[in-house]
RNA sequence: GGUCCUUUGGCCGAGUGGCUAGGCAAAGCUCUGCAAAAGCUUCUACAGCGGUUCGAAUCCGCUAGGGACCUCCA
């Protein structure tokens, strides 16, 4: 089956097929390392990873560019020009480079929590200026835009005239033509319409860089624009980033460099959907941010605990990427113990030695079940990423599992071949796909010998019918967060 | 105000006109020294009203609630 996406350009699912047959150029929207991450990050970062994962499983070899905006871009057009690296390194008194690299050394380490696979290029704002310059150079060569007092605009009403301006975000142009802003400098811009390519820096601004126009610092889109040609091309396949990037930010990369390099630029362009908080988007804006390293450690007012990184990865991946994601405690709680209890099963899969049935089924009908729910898993990631289906089918999956294990269900009741497909499928959704890891720190050899100690003194308590030993060598273990499970055998197990 | 989206059981969330989504919680049972875990079972919902249809959570309209964007935002 082909991998279908939903195109936000077209606003319907398309086949996917890329334009360079067996490559695949991605460019997801990156981070303003301005501030912490906070949770609403973790989103399209994580959504993009599986993409990006799930492409390279379908065959691709795929270049997935995803910049940092490190340079300080203006909060609102006309207004004071304000460069928000630049002006929080003054209060926080650190060179605005020193800053820069803390909270993107910050998301680096967060994102590694949420084993996030690095992307193929992570190329800097403030390292492409050169091709910054030459792409607005080139715009205005092209007419498409004006200089105003050191500033730079792009002619949104021209382009209007030519391209269909505010298709990607459902903008009618007239309306954005017409509308008023009162805000201070307007009278700078031909149009309210009109967006920045290059502003000129105030004195007190302290990142600046020279240009033809003389110094100041770049607009906001121009930096994807200008990376995103750089190392994907003119043409390339995928566009990634958050829904409210829509307008202007993309609907403003597609214009500029559709005049730049006669192309528009994206084949598919992908967002996701918002993680709200009490039914209202988490953002600066808002005061509702929950940052990462407040959901890993629970130091937060809202939260009830600390929630893992893979919990929150599983429960970003059992809701679809472009429905709302509504945020509370109740809700990670819950994903953190159905993620558990699939894991649970995953590893007692992976025990299984498959040869020890045959190639005769002695239950058809539940061998069909199974290799059906299988089936499935690539058909859901075919059909737009529908991640939370193919998790659906693995907790359909799971207690045939368990009970597998237990011998309620006899192993021969399956093929050989039926197992081992089950345990690759599984490997192969759960961690190459999902990227979803083992948090278990069982692994420490100290930690296992004298848990092993621990065990045999509990067997031999509970052999000679001492419960009170027993009983208080899994309590005082509890106590300290390892859950101790006795086995139909008389074996026992520890997690933590 | 404009554009668009959304409203599913106690909670979270899938849902392509006809077939049990799934998870968490809760209850009962089985297993068990007791627990835990596991298994089985129960709880069967689609905001309201009207329409289209043999048949609608799913399509259309109206009403009500919620949200996003229009300004920095993932």
């Amino acid at each position: 089956m082909a991998l279908k996406v939903y195109n936000s350009y077209t606003r319907q699912k398309e086949v996917f097929e890329s334009i360079t047959p067996g490559h695949v150029g991605m460019y997801v929207c990156g981070p303003t390392v301005s501030g912490e991450s906070h949770l609403g990050h973790a989103r399209p970062y994580i959504t993009f990873d599986v993409l990006f994962r799930y492409l390279r499983y379908k065959g691709y070899k795929v270049r997935y560019v995803r910049n940092i905006t490190d340079a300080g871009h203006f909060e609102e057009e006309g207004r004071a020009a304000e460069d928000k690296v630049g002006k929080k390194a003054l209060l926080e008194k650190l060179e605005p480079m020193e800053l820069v690299q803390k909270y993107t050394n910050l998301f680096h380490w967060a994102f590694s929590q949420f084993n996030c696979l690095e992307p193929s290029i992570e190329p800097t704002a403030t390292g492409h200026i050169v091709e910054q310059i030459d792409m607005i150079k080139k715009i205005i060569a092209e007419g498409y835009a004006y200089e105003v007092k050191g500033s730079v605009y792009f002619d949104v009403k021209k382009y209007a005239t030519q391209y269909d301006y505010g298709k990607l975000s459902g903008r009618i142009i007239d309306d954005l033509l017409s509308a008023t802003r009162e805000l201070d400098g307007q009278q700078e811009k031909r149009d309210p319409a009109d967006f920045a390519l290059w502003k000129s820096a105030a004195p007190e601004h302290i990142m600046r860089w020279s240009s033809p126009w003389g110094v100041g610092f770049p607009g906001w889109h121009i930096e994807c624009s200008a990376m995103a040609t750089k190392y994907l091309g003119a043409e390339f396949d995928i566009h990634g980033g958050g829904m409210d990037l829509q307008f202007p930010h993309h609907e403003s990369e597609i214009a500029q460099s559709t005049i730049c390099n006669h192309i528009s630029p994206v084949r598919y362009w992908m967002h996701n959907n918002m993680i709200t908080i009490n039914g209202k988007k988490m953002g600066k804006s808002y005061n509702n941010v929950i940052k990462l390293t407040e959901m890993f450690t629970g130091d937060h007012p809202l939260l009830t605990q600390a929630f893992s990184p893979m919990t929150i990865r599983f429960f970003i991946l059992q809701s679809h990427y472009r429905s709302p994601l509504d945020f509370s405690s109740e809700a990670l709680v819950a994903s953190e113990k159905a993620f558990k209890r699939l894991w649970e099963a995953y590893s007692i899969l992976k025990e299984f030695k498959p040869d020890e049935t045959g190639e005769n089924v002695t239950d058809v009908l539940l061998e069909g079940k199974v290799l059906n729910w299988l089936e499935e898993f690539d058909d859901f990631m075919d059909d737009d990423l529908s991640t939370p289906k193919v998790i659906a089918n693995m907790f359909e999956l799971a207690p045939i599992i368990n009970s597998l294990k237990d011998g309620l269900i006899p192993i021969t009741s399956l093929t050989t071949s039926t197992i081992k497909l089950m345990q690759e499928k599984f490997e192969v959704f759960m961690e190459d796909i999902f990227g979803l890891e083992n948090e278990n720190k069982t692994g420490n050899e100290t930690l296992k010998g004298v848990m092993k100690l621990l065990l045999d003194i509990r067997k031999d308590a509970k052999n000679k019918k001492d419960f009170a030993t027993s009983d208080k060598i899994r309590n005082q273990l509890l106590d300290i967060g390892v859950l101790l499970k006795d086995e139909k055998d008389g074996g026992m197990n520890w997690t933590i």
